[in-house]
Order: C-alpha cells, then structure tokens, then sequence
DNA sequence: ACAAATCAACGAAACGTTACGATTCGGCTC
DNA sequence: GAGCCGAATCGTAACGTTTCGTTGATTTGT
C-alpha cells in the first residue's frame, strides 16, 4: 500500500517543470516550513489554528521555522479549504455621499476587529451597477453582504432568493424580513418637523427626496404625523419629490419659491439637497433664518461654519456601520434552526439647533 | 496504470461523509456542468476563459448547463489555481476626510472595468494599522496595493523589500522609486500663493499641516518660492505646521492671530484645517475678506455656499484614482524585464477663485 | 495512399491549505 | 507482560479550479 502511493511519482509527466508565479523572491508553503521544523505539514497547520494540542517542543519548531522562512498561511487556500473567505461585501449607492464613509468607517474598523476584509463596490444609484456588484461578490464567495440599496434595487429578491447572509442598512426595500440596521426615520422626520412647528411654523415645505428609498419615505412620514398632531394642513405643493442630487434640491427649491402662498420654513431630506436648497436661496438673496428657516438631515463638521449654522438631524453613522457588521456576523455564524434575537436595528437621531431655524417673521 | 488509478478508490476511508458547507442549496461546480453537458471538466474550463477553441455545438451544451444549474466560476478556486487574484488593496489614512472617496471612486470605476475587486481599508492615520492592513493584505495575495500612507509610515520598506507591485497615491512617501500619482502641489502651493501676492498680500501665513506629509511639504515649498520670486520676507511665526485634523487648525489660527503683526491672509493646506480655520475667524468675529483673505486647498461642493465664498485650490480627485489603478495594472502585467514608460505621475490643480480672497484692507 | 501536421477533447496533476482516519507511543491496569 | 487507552502526530484526500501532456480524429502534403 505504501508502495502504491510511492509509484504515484512515477505518474508526473516526466519534464513538467514546477513554475513559480511569483515575480522573483520564491514564496514558502507549509510544506517549506514543515520540511524545515521536521514535522508534518498537519503539525503546522495545528499550530497555525491551534486547534489540536502540539507538545511546546514542536510548536517552538515550527514557530521559529515559521519565522525564518517569514511564511505567511495562503487566505486564498485556506478559504478555498475552509468555504469562508473571512470577506465580506460592502455596496453604497455613492460613496461620494459623506453620509457613507463615516458608515464604512465604523463598519471597516468592526470587520477588522473580527479578521474580515471589506470588498467595496459603488453602485452610483444605478441598479444595474447594483446587480453586477452583487454577482461579483457572490463569485468570488464573500461570507456576506451590507446593502445601502438603490431606488429600484432588484438586489433584495436575488438575494433572498439564494438565502445569502445580508444585512440592509440605511436604505431598506420594501417587506424586508432580513436583518438591517437603520436610523428611526420616521422619528427623525418627526422631531424635525415638530422642532418647526414648536417654533411657530404652520406653512412647511419638505424636499422630499426619492420616494423609492426608505429614509426619505419615512421621513415624509414623520413630517405628516408631525403635521397632523398638530392640526396644520399638509399642502401638497409644498412637497417635492423626485431625485437626491444638489441640482434637485436647487430645481425643486425654485418651485416652492414661486408658489404664490411661499412656506416659512423649507426641510431637506439629504445634504445633496441641502446644498441644492442653499444655492437657490442664495441666488434669490433669500435671508436665513429672517424669510425663511431651512432645516437638514445629515449632519457635518461643516455645517457649523455656513452662515448662519445649520440646524440638522444628525444619524448615528458610525455606529450604523458597526452594527450592521456585528449583525451580519452573527447571520453569518447562526446554526442553521437558529433565529436571532432582533433582525431589524433602529437607531434614534439626534436634533442639533442652531440659527437657520427660528421663529416665521409675521 | 489505469488500473492503479482506478485502485485508489478504494483507499477512499469507508464511511466518510461528503459534507456540504453551504446553508442549504447546494453550489454547483464545475464537475457538475461538465457531467450535464457530457464533457469534461477540461472543456468546461476552456469554455469560460475560452482561450483554447471549443466546438460551437459543445460550446453551446456547456453554455445551456451553466445557464441550467445557474452555475458561476468560484474565484477562489481559480485565483489559488492562477496565483492571481483580481484583487488590489487600497489603504487610505481617513476615509471620513472627503478627498478619498472621491480618489476611491474613480479608482473603483477603473478596477472593475478590468475585473478587479477593491479591498478597502482605513489606517485611521497610524502607521501601526497601515502596517496591520499591509500584512493582511499579503496574506490575501492581492495583486497590488495603492497605498495613501499616513506620517513615519514603514510601509515603504516593507513594500520595496518585496517587491510588491504598488502604487502610492497623494501621500508619497521620501525617496520614492515606486510608481505614484499625484498633485503637483509644488504648484499648487505656488499658484495658491501667487494668486494672494497678485492681490496685493505682503504677510500671507500658512497653516502648514504635517511636515511629514509630502502634499503639505510641497504646498509649503510652492509657497516659500513664490514668495521668494516676489522678494517677499518668509515670517517663521507665520508657518504654524503639526497635525492636520480641524482642532489642529483652530489651534494654530488662534496662534497666528494673537501675533502682534497679523497677517493679511491665511491659507490652509487641507479641508479639515480650513473648518478650523473658519471656527477661529468665526470665534473671533473677524470678517472675510475684509480682515482678512482666506484660501483652502481641496475644494468640495459646500465651498460654494459659505459665506463668503471660499477660494480653493482643487485637485483631480477622481482622475487620481483612474490614474493610479492604471498605472498598478500595468505594474502588475509587466514582464519582469520591461520598464515603464511613466513612474511618476503629476496631476496638475486649478484655482477656483471666490469671495475669500481680496486685496487686502490697507 | 501514407506520413505528417493540425485540432478538439480528455485526464490527471497541481495550486496551498484543512480535515479526518490511521498510526505510533508512552503509561496504565490487571 | 498482555491488553487497553488517550494524546500527539502523520498521511492523504479534498476544496474547485487551470494547465498541460496525451490521445484520437481529421485534414494536409507529397
């Protein structure tokens, strides 16, 4: 039998050399550093995972083998071994948005805590993009994905449908039933509204946003319940919907302004807007908080130093991202009976006055 | 010999289960498109790279077996078999500072036009991450690295000492023979300078950032010429250099201002030292520009709505990472002799002039 | 008509790990 | 001293691909 496995060598086509992909400096295997600590290469890998007892004496060996040749396991072998990568996907819709970056930061520094790597793909708003990224992720066999998805994300049924561990933050789809982590929009659109309406107003306009995407949805949602709470009319041209860039925030600031009836107070639904809503008050020498009081969400080391300071919600993004790793973690390791305790995370925003809202003037 | 082969099975250990390490749904592999088309693995693998040629009638029975069993090529498989990944690493120092993603979203584009996934990581400014985030990624086998170093970063030597493909982005490290894209900040802080002397500016501070960065050298060596060129005094008490984060800049502003001979105009050398900046003035009401001019390098979409107007020297974010996902590509095609035709590649900035910047008052 | 060349397809080894059954070796009991 | 046990170690198959030498079948050249 020995013999048998012996003569196996003499099956090697004869002259095949064994070619080096690396560029010049040979990479070592555990096969190098077992040959040279004089152990078995099981006996390495039992050091590397110290998962089964190696007497001190060995280890050592192998240790200091380890060392001398500066070998370092193989992550690819070892995932293809193992069925994890010990990586996880990371898709935002536009990553030029500084809402996201502070996500990815929290998320980044969790993954890492816990040895994973973070794949980043940008989808820029495009579901197409969106769904390459997603099969992208899928062939190169991440353990699982974080989704902030695009307005008319086709990601949640493929997903499902594969049984894929995933966790939605920030924007949800519609009937979700897997784990998300997300800030309490509603309440957020709430709070702010109430704020206004605390101080007086009773004629707010809202741009809205992209009513496909939750956060704005929800946020539309406060600012009714708000509104109706408080007996005031909600005025649907006071209620712009559409897309989430500055040049929208800037064109559906303009159609407030020319309603005959203007609002006293305008809140925007993202900082793309924001700015958008800024410029054109800007251009029509609209003074803040006198003629009218703009209001925010997101919120940024900037907008303390716009004149006058911006009032804004301001959302937990970095714990957005921790979370939602740690959520993701623990779908990715559950047994398969197993439920989990909460699936769907919300986190409460916070309201930050400052003088672009105050009283309406009359 | 056949025979030997077919003798093998029976060494299999009796009773050992095949065990699935996927959730529910089996994965399908390529052994099993190859048994529904009725080829061979061989003929399978040739049909997805396909390099060798393949008969369109087989062609076709491969092609409608991937569709059936909605097979997909597992990267891991192949990258361990290639010993390439389609992978690079990206490190940034501070992905919250609005400059890399902009850099980070044009690097993206680039890769995943050739197929290649970013793994993302933030040194959060400390060499002893950046060196963590290095190793990790060595272990990934990556195929390359662009790398945004933060200050007494080692990554240099590390990399070189490898030999390992990379491309330095922004941050360059000293004595560099590696490929790099970057500003010519040399320039930048030149034309920043020259631009406020052209105003009629005699005392003209700096807040110079971190020495150990090159972007912030430079911009300082840009405007010690252009100084110079126009005879102008260089006033030691007026070059405030140390970190580069917003409290850094508050700091060295209030440094500046309480010198008995104020300066006429305060240029930042980065965005967060600019927000320090602006809290100073602010603090201290001073008016812009009457008091005193003001001018930032990096310029995002909210400068346009301070009040006033802030001047800025911006930079081609988004070409900067095209650029230098490119030049790794080529970095890692090379053959081992070839030499490349550009190492070093400068992008040149441009000068946005607003309402920040004005003759001085006297 | 036959050797040589070309071509498509195949089979098996190999990439660098891990998993797991098999083996070895003391130490213990009776 | 035979028999047994557990712990440490070993050897090999396997993960899912690609690579490449080999094999027939078909075409080309003379």
């Amino acid at each position: 039998m020995l013999y048998l496995f012996a003569e196996r060598r003499v099956y090697n086509p004869p002259g095949r050399l064994r070619l080096l992909n690396m560029r010049d400096r040979p990479k070592f295997t555990m096969r190098d550093v077992a040959r040279l600590a004089g152990v078995s290469t099981s006996t390495v890998s039992a050091v590397i995972n110290d998962a089964v007892p190696v007497t001190p004496e060995r280890k050592n060996r192998v240790l200091s083998a380890m060392e001398a040749l500066d070998y370092h396991p193989d992550e690819v072998a070892r995932s293809l071994k193992k069925g994890r990568t010990k990586a996880i996907g990371v898709i935002v819709p536009d990553i030029t948005n500084a809402f996201y970056p502070e996500v990815i930061r929290g998320l980044e520094a969790a993954a890492r805590e816990h040895g994973y790597a973070v794949l980043l793909c940008d989808s820029t708003e495009d579901p197409a993009n969106e769904h390459d990224h997603l099969s992208t992720l899928f062939a190169r066999r991440v353990d699982g994905v974080i989704l902030a998805c695009c307005a008319s994300s086709t990601a949640y049924e493929a997903i499902v449908r594969r049984r894929f561990p995933v966790v939605f933050v920030d924007r949800l789809p519609e009937a979700l039933t897997e784990g998300s982590v997300s800030t309490d929009n509603i309440g957020a659109g709430h709070m702010a509204t109430r704020h206004l309406i605390d101080l007086g107003h009773k004629r707010i306009a809202m741009l809205v946003g992209h009513l496909g995407l939750s956060p704005h949805r929800d946020r539309l949602e406060g600012f009714r319940k708000a509104m109706q709470e408080a007996n005031l009319p909600i005025r649907d041209e006071y209620l712009i919907s559409g897309q989430v860039q500055m040049t929208h925030g800037f064109d559906a600031t303009l159609q407030v302004l020319n309603l005959h009836e203007m609002p006293t107070a305008i809140m925007a639904s993202n900082n793309k807007l924001l700015l958008g809503l800024l410029q054109a008050l800007n251009e029509r020498s609209i003074q803040i908080p006198k003629q009218l009081s703009i209001l925010g969400f997101d919120d940024y080391a900037w907008n303390k130093y716009f004149s006058p300071t911006l009032t804004a919600v301001a959302q937990s993004t970095n714990e957005m991202g921790r979370r939602a790793f740690e959520l993701l973690l623990r779908i990715i390791e559950r047994e398969p009976g197993q439920e989990l305790p909460e699936k769907q995370i919300r986190l409460s925003a916070e309201l930050r006055i400052r003088t672009s809202t105050a009283p309406p003037a009359n």
